[in-house]
DNA sequence: CGTCGTGTTGAGCCGTATCAAATTCCGTGG
DNA sequence: CCACGGAATTTGATACGGCTCAACACGACG
């Protein structure tokens, strides 16, 4: 039943970092285990205690912090490939909560055996700290985002973002890519109002930028977007992988 | 000149975890250099090739993000004990900008001997990975500042957070500690303009809840503070140094 | 064929931005 | 010791982006 790392397609992506055979095979024996998670499953809840680490094998989720009063912030989308726990696998409790959006599986990794990582796998240690870096870059740009960015700006980020990790996941077809989230979830995401989010989406389609319906984002010119959304273009985003 | 890692009193404090001797003679050779930067000194750019990884070891500083239009969003704020550019050090081109707000002194590490850390000291690269995990669930919070919070309440996250980091480094005296920013650092981090930072610092004021003037804040009910800010208590704030 | 979740649209208002002008603070030079 | 200049802070007046409230539309599902 759980796939096994060696034949394992998405680690094959280009957008990800090349594994040794020696890696790709401690890593099958680092896995523990393969879950599915159903729709509006929860995958950790914040403050509670949790012993694992997870890595998204397919579907998409999100990650998210609720304030004590019931306010929501979406910290994340998690996508094919992205890390989710680390934090609470380093203290053994989850800091953030996380939930899937579509059916999910995930690869499952025990916090008692990371430092086995650390210790007899560097090269796993080092991708593993690339990705905790590369996600802090992330959440930094968002927070430039909340910030800086007006709410046409900070929409059209998130979905020139997206669309980006979408396409470099392989994940498009016929020209758009899925994007099976609600549009309180981006509010959530970008601290806009529901109704305001959709107002912008409508402006974005008006103006052929980007046309997210139907669980699939058209993004028929990501340059004019990015324009937009005054992101300055990224580099090389090719990343480790677990 | 350079402070030696083994009498450096910083890592003593009790808000770090501690370090095996073994650990201290590593990390002193790992140490290349040892810099001062005076005040309003860049210590990297946003853009700009560098090859190099800090440490504070004393005095403060911000992180920063500026969009291509020039407006900025302070990420951090740079304090003793704090990492400074460990993306920087991973992909060879800063995604940030950081700057000394005070005189600061830097601990230097070369990005290419980092592979040898994580090959020979697991622990030190442990430790690594847990600051970057660290700094990530704190972007997480900022991000639900800007947001979920009101201004009053990012106001008074903001300084319940400075508050408490400074104290957990002893730079507290007479009630008070040190804060050397400007106003308009303050509203770049929060995502406010510095004309409503200005008024809602002074509401707090008068509420008696925070006081910050003259480059020093006084809080005198940090519950009281973080029960505005609707801020969940922290749990163990105990965290690795370099 | 009602109900529920999600998306869409309009009207009005409020929190925060912007603009403008003191005022205080502080370092520097006379 | 005082005069000056520039930066930072403070205060007031006004404008607007995005929020809230309130309907309504649509499709999925029982």
């Amino acid at each position: 039943m759980p796939t096994d790392c060696r034949t394992c397609l998405l680690r094959q992506r280009p957008c990800f970092h090349r594994m040794s055979e020696s890696e790709v095979a401690f890593m099958d024996r680092f896995k523990i285990d393969e879950i599915a998670v159903p729709p509006g499953g929860a995958i950790q809840l914040q403050g509670h205690p949790t012993g694992r680490l997870y890595t998204v094998l397919s579907g998409m989720g999100l990650r998210s912090l609720t304030l004590e009063d019931g306010r929501r912030q979406v910290v994340n989308f998690a996508l094919p490939g992205d890390l989710i726990g680390l934090n609470s696998a380093l203290t053994g409790e989850a800091r953030a909560s996380a939930e899937a959006t579509t059916p999910m599986r995930l690869c499952v990794f025990d916090r008692h055996r990371l430092w086995g990582l650390f210790r007899d796998h560097p090269e796993r240690a080092f991708a593993l700290t690339w990705a905790a870096a590369q996600e802090e870059h992330f959440l930094g740009e968002a927070l430039a985002t909340l910030g800086q960015r007006t709410a046409t700006e900070a929409v059209a980020w998130a979905l020139a973002v997206l669309d980006r990790r979408l396409h470099d996941l392989g994940m498009d077809s016929g020209g758009s890519v899925p994007l099976p989230y609600r549009q309180q979830d981006l509010a959530d995401a970008l601290g806009l109002s529901l109704v305001h989010t959709n107002k912008t989406l409508a402006a974005l389609r008006a103006r052929g930028l980007a046309d997210w319906r139907g669980g699939r984002l058209t993004v028929p010119d990501r340059e004019a977007l990015e324009t937009v959304a005054k992101a300055p273009e990224a580099g090389s985003r090719v990343r480790p992988i677990l």
